[in-house]
DNA sequence: TGTGCAAATTTGATCGTTCAAATTCCTGCC
DNA sequence: GGCAGGAATTTGAACGATCAAATTTGCACA
């Protein structure tokens, strides 16, 4: 009674052989229906589940992907990858898929841990959060031949059409233009962008978000735009100097009228900074965001997960080389602009 | 050169048998010294790992962790759940150890996962958060004789001392106390409580916090201090309204001059809700809190992540009735407080 | 009725490891 | 030198599944 039962219990209790059992449960087309029927009872009536170990020793297949979960560096982003893990878990057991997470402190080290979970066939394919460009990770996995997808893209030349690895990301030029633009379409014409310095590929993605929408808007010149676009770290505190800035203006600069920011951190800055004074619209749509009813950009982290898990167990099962040319190797996702009020806040 | 090597690799280099490669990693203590050197080194020298799941198979122990990501209900604590899988993630793998993740829609579904990983054998211990009283899902793992730890307390009478299952806790009573200490060392003397509906195990304690920290203080009696303690759902708005009800006073109640919330969200209605007018401390350092400037109490998630390790790993193996009764079968651990001066905000 | 051939099912081997039992090695002592 | 007895090591079997090949079944057709 203790022991679970095994595939072999199954066949005697369904009077059929093991492989049999194997094939309905794994192959179902090729047994003939009454004794699918037979094994199906059977199997229920145990309450049989195969024996993962034992089957992934045999497959050499895991079945699991590894996801690396961040130390939690700025807080308020980290909740983006909360959200994405939740999503990736829940349609990843969809598919009969496990996902298995780990830690490193560095790059390097999170190769090592590619290695640990590669030999000890613990993952079959990887899923890499915030790459950079010239990543050593994607480069060893790549050389490792191991499976995995990014969320996030190469940004290399190229990278987009003829990707060498698979890749799904949101697309930022896309966000800051539909925030620019909902600003335009309120009336303001000076809207300032607050953003981190370049290079950063994500970081400039979203600038030139902005930058074409108030290009396309046709009230200022590219020169006139220069002075309206601020590059500072990452932060409250960075967000709010550099929104001071911006209304504070210059010689031969206006203030600005309105302000789109590359993340929530600098629009949170920002927002406190401006006294409510004129819009302030942010990016990730984390939950001070929502707390405080700041407008912000929202990345669709299903589809995003849909995407990953799309490429990976898809036609090209994680490697750029695998499926036919014609199956795009990456998912470009648009994210939607939220727009809010700003709830009321308490003077200085 | 693809195939990776296997524990028969190496003991042909060694040249010994499988068993003493076994042996060499296994119970190293029973090798003579100069035969588990020539295994080290063939083990460096093929970059051998053992295999996961052959090793699961055999030994019918999976040394991975099964743990629930929550589906993100309320955004703004829910970085808690993040930093703790951090942390056990972390120092589980400083033990060898695994941690996977599932999602559930509803607790009787959760039990469906719990049997689900069972069955195959995936995972060998669970942990659990935001437990209840008369949790369904403690109970089967009880009945099904599987290994797990939660982190929260049963809240049930005598849960404390002669627990039905291991337990790892934060203690809210002594974080309350604290918040509200330092408060009465500002000189504050009519502090409010904003906490949760009753009965709410985690809630009642840190209201208790609260409460006892005021009557040792002695300014009010039990009578005054009733009208000082709300209760309303969690959520940013309640929290405001919350705060006004006790700024505004009612004929025989004056005033509140800080107030201590149960949540961050609850303190941030209430910070906003304050115009900064008078001190509030929130629960749970959540990122929020640190932008803002929200004094808030830190639940030490590392102390907590290693308590369930320990208490999983440790003599009780993860099961109420298996240790020795002199080792403790819970961990009760002390938050700390942050204080902090809030940023200047906008006005409405 | 027998034959051919595909479909359905069964059998034997195997994945990589550890357990249990058997074997060999070594050391001390008479 | 022989022998006892423990330490060190090796051997065969097993964990529970799937693969590959062999076998049986079923059906159409001559």
């Amino acid at each position: 009674m203790g022991a679970l039962p095994t595939i072999h219990d199954v066949a005697r209790v369904a009077g059929v052989s093991r492989q049999t059992v194997s094939n309905v449960l794994n192959s179902p087309g090729i047994v003939r229906p009454d004794t699918r029927d037979r094994v199906t009872t059977a199997i229920a009536e145990l309450g049989y589940r195969p024996h993962e170990s034992a089957r992934r020793l045999r497959t050499r297949k895991s079945s699991t992907i590894g996801i690396r979960i961040d130390p939690m560096t700025d807080g308020i982003s980290g909740s983006v990858l909360d959200r994405f893990l939740h999503a990736l878990t829940e349609q990843a057991a969809a598919q009969g898929l496990r996902v298995m997470l780990f830690t490193a402190t560095d790059p390097d080290d999170e190769i090592r841990q590619f290695a640990r979970l590669r030999d000890g066939a613990d993952v079959d394919a990887f899923v890499l959060t915030s790459t950079f460009h010239g990543d050593p990770r994607t480069e060893w996995l790549i050389a490792n031949d191991q499976s995995f997808v990014t969320f996030g893209r190469p940004w290399g030349i190229d990278d987009m059409n003829d990707p060498t690895h698979l890749w799904v990301d949101v697309d930022g030029w896309w966000g800051l233009h539909e925030a620019t633009t909902a600003l335009l379409a309120q009336g303001r014409r000076r809207i300032g962008y607050i953003g981190w310095p370049s290079p950063s590929g994500t970081g400039d993605d979203r600038r030139r978000g902005w930058h074409d929408a108030m290009v396309a808007a046709g009230g200022l010149t590219d020169a006139q735009l220069t002075p309206l676009a601020i590059a500072t770290p990452d932060g409250v505190t960075p967000g709010g100097a550099a929104l001071r800035a911006l209304l504070a203006g210059r010689p031969g600069v206006d203030p600005v009228d309105a302000v789109v920011c590359a993340s929530d951190s600098l629009a949170l800055g920002a927002l406190i900074a401006s006294a409510g004074s004129i819009p302030v619209i942010g990016y990730d749509n984390t939950p001070v965001a929502q707390a405080l009813g700041l407008s912000s950009v929202e990345q669709p982290l299903d589809e995003v997960a849909s995407g990953v898990l799309e490429l990976l167990t898809g036609a090209h099962r994680g490697r750029p080389d695998a499926g036919p040319t014609t199956d795009p190797r990456h998912r470009l996702v648009r994210p939607r602009l939220v727009l809010r009020s700003p709830a009321p806040l308490p003077a200085p």
